[in-house]
Parts: C-alpha cells; sequence; structure tokens
DNA sequence: TGACTTTGTATCCGGTATGAACAAAACACG
DNA sequence: CGTGTTTTGTTCATACCGGATACAAAGTCA
C-alpha cells in the first residue's frame, strides 16, 4: 500500500516548472551564463532570466555586475552565473576504514570546509555516527551557513528502502546495521539547524563516487555512466543512467565483484572461484607482485604506492598486467551488459588505468563484442573525496528537483 | 555537435501536460476509470475530467455511457474509460527466422488484425522488408483505420543511432545490414497512409518482448523488469528501467549471451568457453537431451515440445535440470548487477521454468548475493506475439509522449 | 560613427492546472 | 420511502508558467 502511494506521488513531481533544470545546470557547472541557460533548457531568453532572477533571490546564485567580453566573439557580452559565495549547503558524512570524514558542500561540489577523525574503528556504528555528525555540527556553526540536508556515504550495499549496510566489511560493523536510521538519529541528536525534513540519505561509497564524478568531475556530461573501484578489500561498481543513480530495486545493484575473470582463480567466500572481487583487489595485487601486506598505511596505498613507483620493477609490472587483464575482462562483460557510453575508475583501478591506459583499453575493446566500434572511453576518477561529494549530491537532490524547497527550510530554521 | 544538441531537445521535452501520461494510463490498463486516473496522475477531478474528454475528443478513447456500480461500493459509480473500439492503430513488423509477421496494434497493445509470410528466407533484407510492408498496408486498407507509424522488430541486435543489425545470425543477411533505413524505405515505396513523420521504429526482439509485457504483460507493475529469451540460438536480454526500454548508448546492452555459466563449458565462438549462449539454448538442450535437430519445426519448437511433453523421461529431466541450472547462474548473475524487482522469461527458458519453477528460483536465489532477502520473482511472459507488440510500442511513443500529435496526422493523411 | 550581432527585459497572451461550488448517482439507514 | 452520506463528475473563475514579440543595452566590425 505504502508502496503504491510513493510511486504515485513521484509520477508527475517534476518540480515547480524550469527552475530545478536550471539549478541543476549551474549546479553541475552547464550552465556559465544566462544565454547557455537558454539553450540548454530550451526556454526563451525572457524564462531563463526569470529563472535566473529566482535562484538568484532564493540565494543560490549570483550574477556578475560587469561581463567582460570574451575575446573574438560579437554581440553583448554575457552576465556569467556564479554559484553564491555564502550560500546553502549541505553536510556530507564519510565512513572508512580509518575512521571518518566530514564536509560542509555547497552547489558545485564545492566543499566549504571539511574535517575528519580517524583511529577509532568503534564496533558501535552509533557511536562513530554521532561523533561524525558532532564535528559536522560544529563546522557548521562556525561557519554561519544555511543548511540544507545531509548525506551518508559508507563503505557496503546499503539495502533499500530500510537503509541498511548489509555488508560492512572491513568495519567492524553488523551486517544489516540500519544506517540510515542511526545517522537519522545522530542528527536529531545534535540537533543540526535545517536539516529537519529533507535529509538522511546513505548510500554505498562507489555509487557516490560514480555520482559525484558524473556531476563534477571525469563523467561530466555521460549518459550512461559505468563506475569501477577497488578501495580497500573487494571491487564495487556503479552506474549512472540518464542522471541519475541506478540502483536497482533495492539499492543492491552493481554488485560486480563476483563476476567470474579466471575460471581457474583462487576460490572467494561466493563459493566460486576466480572473482573480480579476489582477482583485482589491492590484496590480489600485493599478493601477485610478491609482496607481503606491511602494517603500514592502508592496503590501498601500498598498492598504489607500489604501482606508481616500482612500475620499472619487473614482478610489479607483471602483477600489474595481470590484474589489468582480469579487471578488462570483468569490465567487458559490464560492457556487453550495460553498453555505458563512459567508464571511469577509482582506487587501484584508477593506479592500474593510468599505469599502462592502453593495455586496459585493448583488453576490453577486445573481450566487449562490439568494442570494433570504436571503444568505450576509459578515465580515471578526477575528484578529491568524491564519495564525500556524492554524498552531498544525495542531499542535494530535492533541493535540485525544485529550488523552493529552500523557503520551506528558511521558515523552519 | 548533433549529438549535443540531441541530448538538449529531449532535455526539457516532457509532451503537453497530463495528455501523455493519462494515455499512457489508458494504454497500460491502470487506468479504468476517470476517478483512478484522477489519483494515478495527482491531478484534480476536474483536470483528470478535462483530460479524458480532449483524449476522447481524439478518438483514442471512449467512455462508457451507463456506469454499473461495481458491487459493496458507495457513491456515485465511475464512469468507465474503454479504449477506442476503432481508434488508429500502428503497423507492426516481425522478421524471424521463418519468414515475417506483420500486424496493426491499437492502443492497449490489442493485435486488430494480422497476417505472415513464411518460407522465404531472403538473403536480401530490403526484399522481405517490401513484403512485409505490403501485406500491412493491406491490412491497413481493408481496416480503414488510421495508422499513426509503424514498428519494427529483428532478431539481431540492432546499433544506435543508424539502426544497423549487427548480427542477424540465423537470417541470411549481411552483418551491419541498415535495417532503420530499408524499412523506411519500404514504408515510402508502399506509401502507408500515415506514416510520415512519426515513423520507423526498429529493434531487437528480446527488448521489443521486454517492452511488450511490460506494458501489457507479466511485467507490469514492475519498474526495473529484467527479461531473458531464448529463441532459435543464442540468449538474449532485454531491461526495462522506470518503463523505459534501456538498451544502452549505442543500442547494444543486455548482450547477455556471454556471460560464463560453465567455466568447464563448450567454446563459444567469442573465444571463451561456457557462455551462456552455448549452454542454454534450444541446440544445447536438445544436445543435453540426447537428441539431434530434426528437420521439422524450428529449434524452439522442437525443444519446448520435448520439454513439455517428455519431461517424465529422465534424459530430458536431466537436460532440462542441467539447463536450469546453468540459466539460473547467468540470471544471478545478472540479478547482481541489475537488481531487478522482476524477472520474465520467453522462449525456451519460459518453458524450463514452467517445466521446475521451484528449481530455478532456487538456483537463483543461491547464487545470487542477497538472494535470501526474498528473492526477485521470476514469472513466464504471457503474451502473444510479444516482439510484435513491442515493436507497436515504439510506435506508439510519439503518441505517448505527446497525444496531439495524431491531429498532426490528420492534417497530413 | 553607424551597421550588425548578441544578450537581456518588458509586456501581452495563451494554455494548463487549481480550487471551490454545484450537480449527479449510487448506497445506508431510520 | 425519503433523507443523509459518499463518491464522482462538471462548471467557472483564477493563478501561474512559459511563449512570442518588441524593445533596449552592450559590445564588435567596418
Amino acid at each position: 500500500m505504502d508502496g503504491v502511494t510513493h510511486t504515485r506521488t513521484t509520477r508527475l513531481e517534476r518540480g515547480r516548472g524550469a527552475l530545478g533544470p536550471a539549478l541543476e545546470l549551474v549546479h553541475t557547472g552547464r550552465a556559465p551564463t544566462r544565454a547557455v541557460l537558454t539553450s540548454e533548457l530550451g526556454v526563451t531568453r525572457a524564462t531563463a532570466g526569470a529563472v535566473a532572477a529566482e535562484l538568484e533571490a532564493l540565494g543560490l546564485i549570483t550574477v556578475d555586475a560587469h561581463p567582460t567580453a570574451a575575446a573574438g566573439t560579437q554581440g553583448r557580452p554575457s552576465h556569467r552565473l556564479f554559484i553564491a559565495d555564502q550560500g546553502p549547503v549541505v553536510l556530507a558524512v564519510q565512513i572508512h576504514a580509518d575512521g571518518y570524514r566530514v564536509a560542509l558542500v555547497g552547489l558545485g561540489g564545492r566543499i566549504v570546509a571539511t574535517t575528519s577523525g580517524c583511529g577509532t574503528i568503534p564496533a558501535d556504528p552509533a557511536h562513530i555516527l554521532a561523533e561524525a555528525v558532532r564535528a559536522g555540527s560544529g563546522l557548521l556553526r562556525d561557519s554561519g551557513r544555511q543548511c540544507l540536508g545531509a548525506g551518508l556515504a559508507v563503505p557496503s550495499a546499503v539495502a533499500e528502502p530500510d537503509g541498511e549496510a548489509l555488508n560492512p566489511l572491513h568495519l567492524a560493523w553488523p551486517a544489516g546495521a540500519p544506517v540510515r536510521a542511526l545517522f537519522l538519529q545522530a542528527l536529531a541528536d545534535a540537533k543540526v539547524p535545517g536539516v529537519t525534513e529533507h535529509v538522511g540519505f546513505s548510500g554505498n561509497d562507489v555509487n557516490l563516487t560514480a555520482l559525484a564524478e558524473h556531476r563534477h568531475g571525469a563523467g561530466r556530461g555521460a549518459r550512461d555512466l559505468l563506475c569501477v573501484a577497488s578501495g580497500h578489500r573487494g571491487v564495487g561498481g556503479a552506474l549512472v543512467l540518464d542522471g541519475r543513480l541506478h540502483s536497482g530495486s533495492s539499492g543492491l545493484a552493481l554488485e560486480v565483484g563476483h563476476l567470474t575473470v579466471n575460471p581457474e582463480g583462487a576460490p572467494c567466500h561466493c563459493g566460486s572461484r576466480g572473482c573480480l572481487d579476489v582477482e583485482a583487489d589491492p590484496l590480489a595485487f600485493l599478493g601477485a607482485a610478491g609482496r607481503t601486506p606491511g602494517p603500514e598505511g592502508s592496503l590501498l596505498k601500498q598498492a598504489t604506492d607500489l604501482l606508481r613507483e616500482e612500475y620499472a620493477d619487473a614482478s610489479v609490472r607483471a602483477a600489474g598486467e595481470l590484474l589489468i587483464d582480469r579487471l578488462g575482462l570483468g569490465i567487458a562483460g559490464l560492457v556487453n551488459i550495460l553498453n555505458p557510453d563512459r567508464i571511469i575508475l577509482g582506487g587501484l583501478h584508477r593506479a592500474l588505468l593510468e599505469a599502462d591506459p592502453e593495455r586496459l583499453r585493448a583488453v576490453v575493446a577486445d573481450r566487449s563484442l562490439w568494442g570494433r566500434s570504436g571503444g568505450v572511453p576509459i578515465l580515471p576518477c578526477t575528484l578529491d573525496h568524491n564519495a564525500l561529494v556524492g554524498a552531498a549530491e544525495l542531499a542535494w537532490q530535492p533541493v535540485l528537483d525544485d529550488p523552493l524547497v529552500v523557503l520551506e527550510s528558511e521558515r523552519a530554521g
């Protein structure tokens, strides 16, 4: 019953008019001036002007007073559109193996302030979430900005609709921890101003990386974007379709770690052997290079350092090429199924791509069915703290859907 | 440049108002009365009434004069909405291994008239397309209906944006045949009345099966629908996301035939071994059952007949269970990647599901990562001629997006 | 300086949906 | 059997968003 109601209410919820699309264009950096806003929205100059004026009145963007003519252009120069300097922000929280990081993120994915806490990996998720939210609340107080929502990134699959972390592998958390609820509770306890209604979104960190890169990084402009990344253990995937994260009907899509990439490979806890998870993560790379993981630094750091600094070494190079081949096989399988128009790689996979871009592209083209036709562009991630920015995107989404919610938030806060 | 323009024009094209969504609701059988139309659209009764009146004026739907009260309800009984009896149709053409089939398809996926030609499998696609279109043109003349467009289904991957058939495996067609252009040419040559502008859409038949089943069959109501089917040789897949077919950035998504389901399996022309394509199609089944394909009937028919009529036979049953296990492994892989909320099976796979539903569901649940949480519903396809109806859906789409196009078509025709 | 090009604004207008009031068609119940 | 209740459908005035047009502004180019 509630499920039905939900699909219904979202059916025609296209926000009010062109405000949302306009803000999204500015947000993603695709509307530097009112002129291009006009053409991007496909509306008349009159409407684009009105919409820009309204966004300015809402305190979300600013218009420069004295436009400078771009060289070599005719006609009246465009007034440029900027994201408001002291505009509202959202609170983003990322939990990872070594602790947490929180940030205030403005429109355009701009990190306004950030801090982190590390060392403590408590088995109690409520505890670290509360600590992180308290830190964020402090940042918010210091900044004096209006806060419109909050988002959380965790290194685990997150099941919808309840927001439970199903496999918080390298956090000492219980499987099925209700992270969304705990996050909301922590926000309520800390009385973070402004985060009363449109708050509390959580997601897998690879998903959020993909979302952030799609809007502000290497994935900008792609329609169907596939992201594959390996952070600590295992391999994660994410897919952005038509500007929206596709997380599947229960938020569990793109669990790509168990694609078979080496039939004679190592056994995997899933019962199969040669899964991407055990063949193309940092531990697999260190093992293939004949190194044993040291106590210093994360597995990811040890692996990427090795890859970047000792790629001349024959054993390291051989290990790199082995992993590239395995990864390429997995990506090719995904290309056959998803046919994305761009692929971006994060974590260890980004380092593998940068170590030998041509090899990876060749493997993917060779093993994907229609690879001949040009092949899919494969790019490294470009943003700092992309999962954090992605968590912020979740929180921004209601505002992008209908910018007028900031008015309600102002009334409330 | 053109690519950019294209994404731009489609950005805000949400049709005119609520007409399109309303027609889509009637089309998919989700709006039996004006009252539910009101709630489904999320508009006021006034608007729903006006919209229904306009659709009636366009000749697309009718409203019954004397509503009969449903038993056990209070209040004024609803007038029911019907799809207009003599409303417009679209022309649907399906090419398959044994010939072609054409149909006039009304709203609601109703096949108004159909005919087929078989026996000829000419190597020249233009020839059979012309023959099919001529047959359709005849149907249209006889029916006296208005025609709003045409759609084509071919048993091959179809590459966007040019509409080329990449692997017309069991048609003796050249790879890369420009089927869309040839179809358009055939339509123009036959001077099919009404098909002047919004015409000429072509697609892979499994994709179109999924689309048809999503709107009128076993997939109705699903948000993310995965369809897997095996017709003649090989295995095809298709995905409907949020009511729209996801065919990937170049129309080549869901080429699921090369998922590895048996590492020690038979070699596949793709270079790997044990691909779904060679492990779970009709030929594989006949082989596993120790039968050699006969000259009578298609491979699909031979395989399904065997499965349905001789499942008591131990060797047939063993072959069935083997294929179910292989298929289940492939589907589980897709579930991990796509996390659909429903799966429907066509062709041989439908017969396998019906032969032993529990086994297939158990295999999928066992091998998919989060299968414990209830598992995905797996259902057989239910429509007759579903690829044909799906081709019609392609042609109906412009009308569903903006029903007012029928006016333009009337002016033109 | 004047023609041209492009951007931005003011004003009017039309279409779509809303809201409230009213009307219609059934059932429930004394 | 008539009256109230419930649900559905329609009418009408109204609000709002975006389109179209004309006009103004701010630059380049000759």
